[in-house]
DNA sequence: ACAAACCGGTTTGTGTTGCAAACCAAACCA
DNA sequence: TGGTTTGGTTTGCAACACAAACCGGTTTGT
C-alpha cells in the first residue's frame, strides 16, 4: 500500500461539503457570489424542502449566509459563500484531488 | 454558470462508493488486488462494527466479494473487487475527476 | 369581493445511514 | 478450568436525506 497514504486521512474529509447536494450547492455559489432559493432550485433538480434543508445545514455549519430581501411585493431569498465557506470549500477540492490523483 | 454543467448530475453520484470509508476501502482493493479484514482495519482506523457493515453494503451492491478461508487454525476473511466493483469505482473516479477540474 | 391558484419557502414525518458498544464462537494460554 | 485473544457479527441509537404537507402572503379569475 506504498500509494495509498491519505486514504486513512480521506475517511475525515469534511461530511458537511463531501455530502454531493451541497457540494453542487458549494459549487455553484463559488461559481457565482450569489444565488436565490429558485435559482438552486432548478439549477440542482431538488425539491424544495431537500434544498431548504441542505441551506440550513450550510448555514449552520457557517458556510453561507443568508439574505432575506422584499423585492417586486415578495420575499427573495439570496444565498452566498463566507470566507469560511470559500476557505472550506477549497480545501475540500484540494483534498479530493490529491486522493483521487494518487489512484490515477 | 456556464461552468456548471455537471453540477446536477453530480448530486446523483454513486452514493455507495462516494461514502469516504467505502470509498477508501474501494481504493485500497483496487490497489491491492485483495484484502483482508485485519488489514483494513488498520489501515482505515476503523471500528469493526464499522468496516464489517461497510463491507457487507459494497458486497450487496456486488462490488466486492467475500472469501472466508482457515489459515492457521483461524478463519480469515479476504475481499476483492469484482470486475463491476472495479468498474464502478473507475467510473465514480473518473466523474469525481471532471466535476473538481470543471472548478479549477 | 371572494375564492382559487401560485409563489417562496418552512416544518413535519419517515425510512435509511453511519457508527460504536456489546456480543459471540473458536482458538490459545496459564 | 477459567480467562484471554482473535476475528469478526449483531444490536441500538443518533443523525441524516428526502418528500409531503403545510403556511403566510400575492396574484388571478369571476
Amino acid at each position: 500500500m506504498a500509494r495509498s497514504e491519505g486514504l486513512r486521512e480521506h475517511t475525515e474529509v469534511d461530511r458537511v461539503i463531501h455530502d454531493p447536494v451541497r457540494f453542487a450547492i458549494m459549487a455553484c455559489l463559488s461559481l457565482l457570489e450569489s444565488a436565490d432559493f429558485l435559482f438552486l432550485l432548478q439549477e440542482l433538480s431538488l425539491t424544495k424542502g431537500n434544498l431548504a434543508q441542505h441551506i440550513n445545514k450550510l448555514e449552520e455549519s457557517g458556510f453561507v449566509t443568508v439574505e432575506k430581501v422584499i423585492r417586486e411585493k415578495r420575499t427573495h431569498t439570496m444565498y452566498r459563500l463566507t470566507p469560511s465557506g470559500r476557505a472550506a470549500f477549497s480545501d475540500y477540492r484540494r483534498s479530493m484531488q490529491r486522493v483521487l490523483e494518487k489512484l490515477a
